[in-house]
DNA sequence: CTTGACCCTCCTATGATGGGAGGGTCTATC
DNA sequence: GATAGACCCTCCCATCATAGGAGGGTCAAG
């Protein structure tokens, strides 16, 4: 199998499975007499894998982790449930951090007229205790 | 007033004081004989504005139309709420996706006995139907 | 034996930020 | 005036995951 195949069979594109195999995420079995990637079933599984992984957003070395605790049967869940909550609540901090921006831009939002006037809640907090109007 | 200056009294880095600089988002009024930085206060003020709008994740394509809005004062308040609200729509779909990640995780590792034994719901889930147990 | 699809490597860019090297400027103190 | 130390300058590099392209080699079907 060489890369194209790989890539629709795993829904990695041909880009990232070069670059997964660059930085020793999932390397190629070998390569062909013509210096082609070969890819076999194992690597395309493991190729899905980063790509669902990802798909949870999951960086590059959680991955890492993660393909080294897959490839190994006598893992223990103990640590692959360590790796998913550290990132989980990862996840759940820049949730919180998005989502106070969001309450704010909200309420910012809510209060301004959003009409001809130049009167804008909006910019007047972003320009702080010292609006253009007033500072100039 | 000089960079370092204008960088404590705007709360933005030197560095980025510098790069907003180089990409014509907030330059400084002129330059000394020695070459350095000078920024009066207006200018110190629109530091502060690029900062605040940072911190509600507005990027620097955004900020530059709210900072050209701030300076006009005959602009329409309607323009920027337009701004914020295109900037609220995006923050709260990338929250939902985010969210959704965080709720998928959530449950495997709920699923997850998390102890000494090799069974994994979040490793057989990133790895689909073909876990490496019964792939290899 | 050519054509077109595929593959290779190497370089570039993204966006916002920080780090550092190598060198010039300013200011206070001696 | 000289010197030290704090500050400033420009230029380069790195991040992270991803994509685009140039220039050139390989392979299979016609």
């Amino acid at each position: 199998m060489n890369i194209g195949q790989a890539a629709k069979a795993s829904g990695v594109s041909v880009k990232m499975i070069r670059y997964y195999d660059e930085v020793g995420l999932v390397r190629p079995s070998g390569r062909s007499e013509g210096n082609y990637r070969e890819y076999d079933a194992r690597e395309v599984n493991e190729l899905r894998f980063v790509r669902r992984a990802r798909g949870l957003g999951f960086d590059m070395a959680e991955i890492a982790q993660l393909l080294s605790l897959w490839r190994d049967r006598d893992r223990s869940s103990r640590e692959v449930k360590a790796i998913a909550q550290r990132h989980l609540e990862d996840l759940d901090s820049r949730i919180r951090e998005m989502q106070a921006m969001a309450d704010t831009l909200r309420h910012l939002a809510h209060c301004c007229a959003g009409d001809d006037r130049p009167d804008c809640p909006i910019l007047e907090d972003l320009g702080g205790t010292a609006p253009v109007h007033t500072t100039l």
